[in-house]
DNA sequence: AATAATCCCTATTGACTCGATATGAATTAA
DNA sequence: TTAATTCATATCGAGTCAATAGGGATTATT
């Protein structure tokens, strides 16, 4: 399960990169239709993680870090919720042992969620934001929920 | 992320497949490495969701309700932890709208989600308890962890 | 220098979930 | 009758989630 906060992420970073400029919290939390204080506090996250850079004060606002067609999906889920994994032995970039099995190479739960795990990478980390924006059909540009 | 809850009761249900006869919680909790009491309650629920049935009393236990390659491990995720589905906007079991999505046909998040759901669903929906067994390497039958 | 816009930091909230344990009642085979 | 076993209920502490509140710091504009 995804978290809100995720979600919100994700839409937070199509709106940025539809409208390719310096937009405030405000301003992405209409777009977004999410709440503007806890945006803020995912802005913050996902500066942290180099997703986006931040300018302050009067006229400030946020941006993307990179062209929309090199951020993936998954950076994004990555960034905010961890693991795409459904357990940790199972997940590449936080991998942790499991306390209830012995023998990890064999157990056989942990090779169905490695299946699970690299079907799920393969969608989030192989879409990009451009790619999101062009789901959107033609007629509703810059309407994408 | 799946639950312990979840990953518990895949090993049970695996024990149970494996030995293919009658099982008192504390022996599948001992085969499992999972807390008996707690198994207690996750048996409970795998036979409220009819993936079992069981026996009271002296010498009583738990037995598979159907034969091992027919019991799919997305049952049994979706009989614990509910949704397969990363959102609830897309799942197909347990949908439910979101509340920050105006029009959900062309919400992009939600596309994307769909694409993960089905790819998870494909995995999970596709492996039986007799599939997860034949995983575990031949010499040592009956290590699945 | 003052003002207004904006991001940033810290704290707090209530509701909920998670993983687990405890106690004992009900049921049944031997 | 006894021992084994499932079943029901309650409780626990720790943590997470989604959100709000209040105000400090920074900066462009005037």
């Amino acid at each position: 399960m995804l978290t809100m906060k995720c979600k919100y992420a994700l839409k937070a970073m199509v709106v940025l990169a539809a409208e390719g400029k310096k937009l405030s919290s405000r301003a992405i939390a209409e777009k977004a239709r999410v709440p503007v204080k806890f945006l803020e506090a995912i802005l913050t996250e996902l500066k942290q993680e180099g997703l986006i850079k931040t300018e302050r004060g009067a006229q400030g606002g946020h941006m993307l870090n990179a062209t929309p067609a090199k951020v993936m999906a998954g950076q994004v889920v990555r960034a905010i919720d961890g693991m795409l994994a459904p357990i940790p032995c199972a997940s590449t970039f936080y991998y942790k042992k499991c306390d209830d099995c012995e023998h990890e190479e064999v157990c056989v739960i942990r090779q169905a969620m490695l299946e699970v795990r690299n079907n799920i990478s393969t969608v989030l980390d192989g879409l990009s934001l451009k790619d999101l924006i062009d789901m959107s059909p033609k007629q509703r540009q810059k309407i994408f929920w």
